[in-house]
DNA sequence: ATAGAATACGAAGGATCCTTCGCATTCGCG
DNA sequence: CGCGAATGCGAAGGATCCTTCGTATTCTAT
């Protein structure tokens, strides 16, 4: 079997002088631009070479493969993304619920943003999606919602909160990403991030819940539900 | 601007003897088992024919392009999968909640059933996701669904009760195509799907609350709230 | 049996793409 | 100033693909 390519998702090499670092800069720049306006099936890293100005040997330079470029651009995005979200999650300033429900908002709007960009990653995901390295970063985001988790559900089981801190980071994920991929405007998105907080919400109160009534009569009086409850 | 394509992304004739039914019906077949063990990125009209013991020629006799050869594995994917949830959606014998929690359970294992071939269809889904005919498709179930929900929250104004209902469709089935992606088993998937359903309900539940909230004090008596409430 | 329609065939035209590699340029520094 | 290293270049090799079209074969109905 010779399927399996031996270069690697990650970068060849390290820009070590100015102007390698520029050229780089501006070789991801234009792979946005290409990408989001040509869309996945354009994206060629010829052109993208062009768009840069620059020539195909000097893109090869710095990344072994399209699909690698593909994969520095997918995970520029995600950090960014996350910086934000991550930093809203763990607001203390913000009662839990009030923080899962700005940051469903500010995901979706996040998504929308670089809707066209986004699509076309999603489109040309399977270059990558299999990837270790691929994998990785989806497992932080994971550990940081479930972590997160832990202030919203105090009381459940361990098992029960990271199922339920999955379910709602994979349904917001995919739903956003769907949601979006039509472009909608923004009271729309607005509309729908409103909607799927208040369904992540209801599902994290009775787990809540039902997990309190498991323990049976252990009330060991569990401080006050969080959250508001509606009035 | 030659960009647009002449040929439609439908059937290009119908076989009218004995010998091309039974080749279409061959191709088909084929198709997903090229599909299914190739992956998208391998799926070629030469080797469909081929797979199919049949010439190239042939599959562009009833098929304008490899796109409409997508669509109509896309499209038949999924009214079988429809097909069923549409019968448990409406039936009578069970509460609404329960249509809802049984629908759930039953699309999640639908999509893990043929979850090769679906993840291959996500992967073209860009060869034919905006055509006409894929956004008509559905429509229908939208439809369908919107329908069902007003047996679900008869006493919520049309507007919002459309919204929840688009959002528990989309919900659900951006969740069960990113769940199902990873080749979970069996047990894994009836876990999501019985979080995602519970999570759908008490969505439901709680869109039902705020509206009967805000319908003031015309305790119309609404018909005892619907599906079981937790014991 | 036979013409005309329906089918089937599959080599080849025409398009892209991805990636490499030998060479040319530019830098950093002694 | 001059040289080795770092960069940059882009034509061309090597792979696939999609789709068409001139022919050949098989049916159907008369």
């Amino acid at each position: 079997m010779k399927r399996r390519k031996k270069t690697s998702i990650s970068a060849r090499k390290t820009p070590v002088q100015d102007r390698s670092t520029r050229l780089v800069a501006d070789i991801l720049e234009a792979a946005v631009r290409v990408l989001s306006k040509e869309g996945a099936r354009r994206f060629t890293t010829v052109r993208v070479a062009e768009e840069a100005g620059v020539s195909v040997g000097s893109l090869y330079q710095y990344f072994p493969s399209k699909e690698a470029l593909l994969f520095r651009l997918q995970t520029d995005e995600w950090e960014e993304t996350w910086s934000v979200v991550g930093e809203i999650l763990a607001d203390a300033r913000l009662s839990p619920v009030e923080r899962l429900e700005k940051a469903v908002l500010v995901f979706f709007r996040s998504e929308q943003q670089e809707a066209s960009l986004r699509a076309a990653l999603d489109d040309a995901g399977a270059l990558f999606r299999d990837a270790p390295e691929a994998h990785a970063f989806v497992e932080v985001t994971r550990r940081e919602v479930r972590t997160f988790f832990v202030e919203l559900l105090p009381d459940v089981p361990d098992a029960r909160r990271s199922l339920a801190a999955d379910v709602v980071l994979t349904a917001m994920a995919a739903t956003a990403e769907k949601v979006t991929a039509q472009r909608p405007d923004r009271p729309t998105v607005d509309a729908w991030a409103k909607e799927c907080a208040a369904m992540y919400v209801a599902y994290v109160e009775s787990v809540a819940l039902t997990a309190r009534r498991e323990t049976v009569t252990g009330t060991r009086r569990s401080p006050a539900p969080r959250g508001r409850r509606p009035r």
